[in-house]
DNA sequence: TTGTGTACCCA
DNA sequence: GCTGGGTACACAAG
């Protein structure tokens, strides 16, 4: 079979996308701010262009051959006879957007494509009607609705594409999502709809009864009448509602039956791409004032065949034929077609779990696998096995260290990984929100759309079903990652950063992988224990709470509640305003504790530190594994410094600074088979990088000395002896220092002390008088990253900061803050990466079994095995240490213990 | 349900 | 209102 479909081709199977109109317009309406677009005689047009670029995305990456789009009519419909209630209680239609389905439908007919309105049904029902028929004859239908009704009509070849959000994002909604999803097969949904309620129709439902019990009862009795029929079975107090309201259930699945069985014309004639007009779009696009970018946009295949070769770029590439191999023959393909490389796309999702991608799909220019791993034989096994562990054989992913956690359970091992386009992307635009690959496609592939992967999510959430519409998916994907690896390519060298992509991301995102599928043990019973703790104290310190204000039981968590008590009721002084009312953060509330020594205060603070702690351990304890350990996700393209990112559970962020908040430290353990959790952290690297870059001599002298830094510095600031300086004089000295990296400001300055601007004012002075290389470093970086319009880190990682030369103040000395920041913090975050690498490697060289856990910015930890921590101590303070040279020392600190707790020092 | 704001944990 | 992150909760939207 081919995959390659030419839209307007008479021989490419049928897809037809099926729009609700008003819904779509309605959500396009709210995702776009209604006075930013209009079109200059006071008509807004918002709606109009998301609908239009919800549109072109969709036909852009769906490449449906036929479109309609559905509207429901003015007048009410059958249902409304039926339920006189239905859809009461909605809101009055905004001023602005009335007006603009009309303008919508006229742009639809300057595209040409067909839009439909049944008086009596609802956009709803057309879209059934359609949508069965398609699937009578065995072909395919996409449907784009935010209305759940739309979810009965999903199956064999039906596709409902859910907005998320705003328009443009959608969700892939076949059978097993929908399963996955409502817990009920598409067919039952209405059933299961018609037990919750629908609130915007106004049909509601079984009160108490949410998703999870109708669909354990559906799936208990089968289907909503063999749940009627056992109604009397059903225990407790949900079996009483549902049996006191069985008619408005029997109401609702009424009212949500779509109708199917509607006259409509057929598809073939009127539903066909390739109608649109050009010159009349333009035409339409010139009232609605829209802009160029929207025009560029547009698909080609709106327009006849032919009316396309005239616009620039609009290449026509052809998917190489996609074959599925088996047994022998995926022997034969690797060693031929695939010798040379390929791209490479795999299934599976986050949820899933690692290890449980079925299919692999691989692409060169001129051919297209998808292999099933569930279905290798021994030959075929090894063949795979072979060509991923080739070195010699260039890979390609859009995210490669998904791709090796998906492989590697199964026995495969990949090497020779060429390109990674997410952290291509990433070093080229840090700024950028990760790009999933449909986003790349899109930015990247602009003109050439009939490629692309459609509706990947971020970890190509693509649907596992085996079915042949999954493989062709991720047929697609595998496809757009080959052609977008030299687009990346040349981005990279563009930004200059080949060397860091090559060298220093791909390389880390492998061992990430490995740290990752490690893990970290972590101890139920000692969590347990702290949570239980921490339950008493909240207990007693929320009942000391509510004793002071008179035993009002209000929810201590609630800003809004605690502003009514502390602002209204007990009449404290207003302090800090937030955007929604006056602050309640611990800073205010402990100013206001020492103005009044209201006793509640203290009580509210100190709830707020045991509820933190319980959440804290609460989430902790959800994340451990079957093996007793944690899995965080380490992300290398979130941070736009380039620091790693850590989440689910995020490990980086584990309490430090409090002896209580340490404790949970100490459910970090050594696994067995190991000895000791080692620590090792970088000592003020981030001031280090600082006296690097500024050259400044008095730092550098500071860090070479060997004495304590802060102290050294506050003894220049303020002109005294060293063994001098007192307390307040270094943690002011301190507070600067860590300021200056953040782009320090007097007013900041003054909060973080609690002194007075002036106050803080001079003794940033003071700071710079004694430190004048620091000052004038600072000042030039700026200048420079205005000029260029980006800052560099110590290995050439790239910053773009367009706000640097803004009109508008605030924007303009937010980017200089991060000018400031972004070299520093990104240095550091190079340097303990280079560390990573080598220690990686060293260990491996080294023949040891010890291996790295975490990295926390300025730290690693590492579990140590027996016999082993002396050599693995010496290997990780050189490896840090050496990692990369600059003028200071690097200095590592390390600890060594049992558990997390015991291995910090 | 979903997104937003607030608060607070880390380096 | 001094940098970079992540998570949880309350609350208000749709």
């Amino acid at each position: 079979m081919t995959s390659s479909e030419h839209p307007g081709n008479a021989a490419a199977p049928t897809r037809l996308l099926l729009i609700d109109g008003h819904a779509m317009a309605f959500r396009a309406f709210f995702a776009l701010p209604a006075d930013g677009f209009t079109d200059g005689r006071g008509q807004s047009t918002n709606a109009v262009y998301g609908f239009a670029r919800m549109l072109f995305n969709v036909v852009a990456s769906e490449q449906p051959t036929h479109v309609a789009v559905a509207f429901d009519m003015a007048g009410g419909t059958f249902r409304d006879r039926i339920y006189d209630q239905y859809k009461a209680g909605r809101e009055e239609t905004p001023q602005q957007f009335i007006g603009q389905i009309a303008l919508i439908q006229k742009t639809l007919d300057a595209l040409g494509v067909s839009w439909l309105e049944v008086p009596d049904y609802e956009a709803d029902d057309i879209i059934a009607s359609l949508a069965t028929r398609m699937r009578s004859r065995g072909q395919e239908a996409l449907i784009v609705s935010s209305d759940r009704d739309a979810l009965q009509l999903v199956g064999p070849g039906v596709t409902l594409l859910q907005p998320v959000k705003g328009v443009t994002e959608l969700r892939r909604m076949d059978p097993a999502a929908v399963q996955e999803k409502y817990q009920v097969d598409p067919e039952h949904y209405p059933d299961l709809a018609a037990l919750v309620g629908e609130s915007a129709d106004n049909l509601s439902g079984v009160p108490g009864v949410g998703p999870k019990t109708a669909a354990k009862w559906l799936g208990k009795y089968g289907s909503l009448e063999g749940l009627l029929e056992h109604a009397e079975e059903i225990t407790g107090k949900a079996g009483q509602s549902l049996r006191d309201h069985v008619e408005d259930v029997r109401r609702n699945r009424v009212m949500n039956a779509a109708v199917t069985d509607l006259e409509l014309p057929d598809d073939d004639i009127v539903f066909t791409l390739g109608r649109g007009d050009r010159a009349a779009v333009n035409e339409v696009f010139d009232d609605l004032a829209f802009g160029p970018t929207i025009r560029r946009d547009l698909p080609a295949v709106f327009l006849p065949e032919g009316a396309a070769d005239e616009e620039p770029g609009a290449a026509d590439v052809e998917m190489p034929e996609l074959v599925r191999p088996r047994g022998a023959e995926i022997a034969t393909a690797l060693s031929g077609p695939f010798s040379g490389g390929a791209a490479l796309a795999i299934d599976g999702s986050w949820e899933l779990g690692l290890g449980e991608a079925t299919r692999l799909a691989l692409a060169t220019a001129t051919d297209l696998a998808v292999l099933d791993l569930t279905d290798l034989d021994g030959d075929a096994e090894q063949a795979l096995a072979n060509w991923l562990s080739d070195r010699s054989i260039p890979k390609t992913a859009h995210d490669t260290k998904y791709a090796v956690h998906e492989l590697s359970p199964r026995g495969l091992q990949v090497d020779g990984w060429r390109t990674d386009l997410g952290l291509a992307e990433f070093l080229c635009r840090p700024d950028q929100r990760p790009t999933d690959l449909a986003g790349l496609v899109m930015r990247h592939l602009q003109e050439e759309l009939e490629t692309t992967a459609s509706g990947s999510q971020q970890t190509l959430d693509l649907d596992g079903g085996g079915s042949a519409a999954a493989d062709e998916a991720l047929a697609r994907a595998a496809h757009a990652v080959h052609r977008l690896e030299p687009l990346l390519r040349a981005d990279l060298e563009e930004h200059e950063a080949q060397a860091l992509h090559d060298d220093l991301e791909l390389p880390l995102a492998q061992v990430l992988g490995q740290m990752e599928a490690v893990g970290i043990q972590a101890e139920d019973s000692v969590l347990a224990e702290l949570d239980a703790e921490h339950e008493r104290q909240q207990t007693q310190v929320a009942e000391s709470a509510f004793s002071h204000i008179g035993g009002d039981r209000i929810n201590l968590g609630s800003p809004k509640q605690l502003q009514e008590v502390l602002y209204e009721r007990l009449e404290m002084p207003k302090g800090r305003r937030t955007k929604t009312g006056y602050s309640t953060n611990a800073e205010t509330l402990t100013d206001l504790f020492e103005k009044t020594q209201h006793p509640f205060l203290a009580d509210l603070l100190a709830h707020r530190d045991v509820t933190k702690m319980r959440q804290i351990i609460e989430t902790l304890r959800r994340f451990i594994a079957e093996d007793s350990r944690i899995h965080t996700t380490f992300h290398q393209n979130i941070a736009a410094t380039g620091r790693l990112s850590s989440n689910n559970p995020n490990l980086q962020n584990i309490p430090m600074r409090t002896e209580e908040g340490r404790r949970i430290r100490g459910a970090f353990v050594v696994s067995e088979g190991y000895e000791q959790l080692l620590t090792a952290d970088y000592s003020q690297i981030e001031m280090r990088i600082m006296a690097h870059l500024s050259g400044d001599e008095g730092l550098i002298e500071a860090f070479r000395s060997g004495e304590d830094l802060h102290n050294f510095v506050a003894s220049r600031v303020f002109d005294v002896e060293p063994d001098q300086v007192d307390g307040a004089m270094r943690s002011k000295t301190k507070a600067v220092s860590y300021g200056l990296a953040y782009g320090l400001s007097a007013f900041g300055l003054s909060r973080q002390l609690r002194i007075s601007q002036a106050e803080a004012t001079a003794l940033r002075d003071g700071y710079f008088e004694r430190f004048g290389g620091v000052r004038d470093f600072l000042r030039e970086s700026v200048e420079q990253a205005r000029k260029v319009g980006y800052t560099q880190t110590i290995l050439g990682r790239r910053r773009y900061l367009p706000d640097l030369t803004s009109d508008n103040r605030q924007r303009r000395e937010n980017a200089e803050r991060v000018a400031l920041n972004s070299p520093i913090q990104g240095s550091a975050a190079d340097i303990i990466k280079l560390a990573m690498l080598r220690v990686d490697a060293d260990l491996r060289a080294a023949g040891v079994a010890s291996r790295v856990l975490l990295q926390v910015h300025d730290e690693l930890v590492l579990e140590v095995a027996p016999g082993e921590l002396e050599q693995v101590r010496d290997l990780v303070v050189t490896g840090m240490g050496d990692a990369y040279e600059i003028s200071v020392p690097l200095s590592v600190g390390v600890g060594v213990g049992r558990t997390w707790l015991e291995a910090a020092h």
